[in-house]
DNA sequence: CGGCTTTGACCAGCGC
DNA sequence: GCGCTGGTCAAAGCCG
């Protein structure tokens, strides 16, 4: 564009160059023109970027308020049918988000934030990470109780461990474990039931992709169901954080593909590449939240990746497989350049370009390229 | 020297 | 109760 403008402004003045001197005037005249639509190249260009972050917003402001009615309308069904599990509310902390799952669990923070005096209550508001929460709601009273009762053992708990003398390893396992409980509880606040976990299976040369995350790895297991080795992970962002995670190979027929499973809750800020993945996963983990299990429901949500939910072994699990897409049947003709379809709970359209694991592609074979390599999986080829 | 990985040992949960 | 298995620990080694 530039260039053709470069050139039609060469003789503005119809080729005639009669004099010498006429020449610098008109090259004079041929630059300002050409900074001129260099200028304007530039705002066009700022325009079409501010045109795109408009359509990214809009498009994931859309997708929440479309899933907010999906879900509105499966609570309706649930309360008609009166399910057994009916009063648990399931309420996900992945990534940043301020938005509130339900109305009870305004209710429920506002009264966390008054036993907490208010102190960070913003950090609190807006904290991060990959989280989980299960709470039984009977009524406002028992939730207040339930609440009270929570923090009392938690106290409890801490003021013994203060007490405590730890003598011998077992002995500091089991405060170890105890701390971890408290973790657990803190964000569960249901022990019986196991941490939600987030599979991400990916086809990748490298296992260990880079999720903007900082990882330690604590151990290496070969399972039994699979013979190549599972890596075991801790996040090393905070001293205290209990965020782990798994990666393993699926299989030997598909070596090429990993799985890496997350679980827990970041106590620390995330860096904006982790919290994009903490964002994508969310929206796996709101499967869990909808309590849908049918297709067509999972369809809804992930309509370009395969993926699966489970609740085997307690552990409630959704599976993101970014091996294999799952074009829908009623988008024929998607454009492959389209901007990101976001499963995003964040606030924040996501313009990165960074090199980590984004759920912003729509073919699931665009992220591959873009796994940055950290470390390896012993025992691999 | 500090941080990370490796690897054998230990522990808890689960099924029989 | 016992054995199996997955998950975790921690000492030793490696590396920048």
């Amino acid at each position: 564009m530039i260039k053709e403008e470069t050139n039609s402004c060469v003789h503005p003045f119809g080729g005639v160059m009669a004099e010498p001197d006429h020449k610098e005037v008109e090259l004079d005249a041929a630059k300002a023109k050409v900074e001129k639509v260099r200028e304007e190249n530039e705002k066009l260009k700022l325009l079409l970027s501010t045109i795109l972050t408009d359509y990214n917003s809009l498009q994931m402001y859309v997708s929440n308020f479309v899933r907010q009615q999906h879900e509105a309308s499966k609570e309706l069904d649930s309360n008609e049918y009166d399910h057994d599990d009916s009063g648990v509310d399931i309420s996900l902390r992945l990534g940043r988000s301020e938005i509130k799952i339900s109305k009870k669990e305004e209710e429920v923070e506002k009264i966390s934030l008054d036993n907490e005096n208010k102190v960070g209550s913003e950090k609190k508001r807006y904290a991060l990470g990959l989280g989980f929460r299960i709470q039984s709601f009977e009524d406002a009273n028992s939730t207040d109780h339930s609440m009270k009762l929570g923090y009392t053992s938690r106290d409890v708990k801490n003021g013994n461990a203060e007490d405590k003398c730890v003598l011998s390893k077992k002995d500091l396992k089991t405060a170890r474990n105890e701390d971890q409980q408290d973790v657990l509880e803190e964000h569960n606040e249901q022990p019986s039931l196991k941490k939600t976990r987030v599979c991400v299976k990916a086809p990748c040369e490298d296992p260990s992709i880079n999720d903007g995350c900082q990882w330690r790895k604590y151990g290496q297991k070969t399972a039994k169901a699979n013979p190549l080795p599972r890596a075991y992970y801790r996040c090393s962002m905070s001293s205290n954080c209990p965020v782990r995670k798994q990666v393993q190979r699926c299989g030997e027929d598909d070596t090429s593909a990993y799985m890496t499973t997350y679980e827990g809750t970041h106590d620390h800020p995330l860096p904006m590449e982790a919290t994009h993945m903490a964002a994508g996963t969310s929206a796996a983990a709101s499967l869990l939240q909808s309590g849908s299990s049918s297709s067509a429901s999972l369809s809804y949500y992930f309509p370009f990746h395969h993926f699966s939910v489970s609740t085997t072994n307690a552990h409630p699990t959704v599976t993101l497989d970014l091996t294999r897409p799952n074009y829908p049947n009623h988008l024929p003709n998607y454009p492959l350049s389209s901007s990101s379809l976001s499963f995003s709970s964040s606030d924040r359209p996501s313009m990165s370009n960074s090199r980590t694991l984004s759920f912003n592609s729509l073919i699931s074979q665009a992220p591959l390229n873009t796994y940055s390599h950290q470390t390896k999986l012993s025992g691999q080829p």
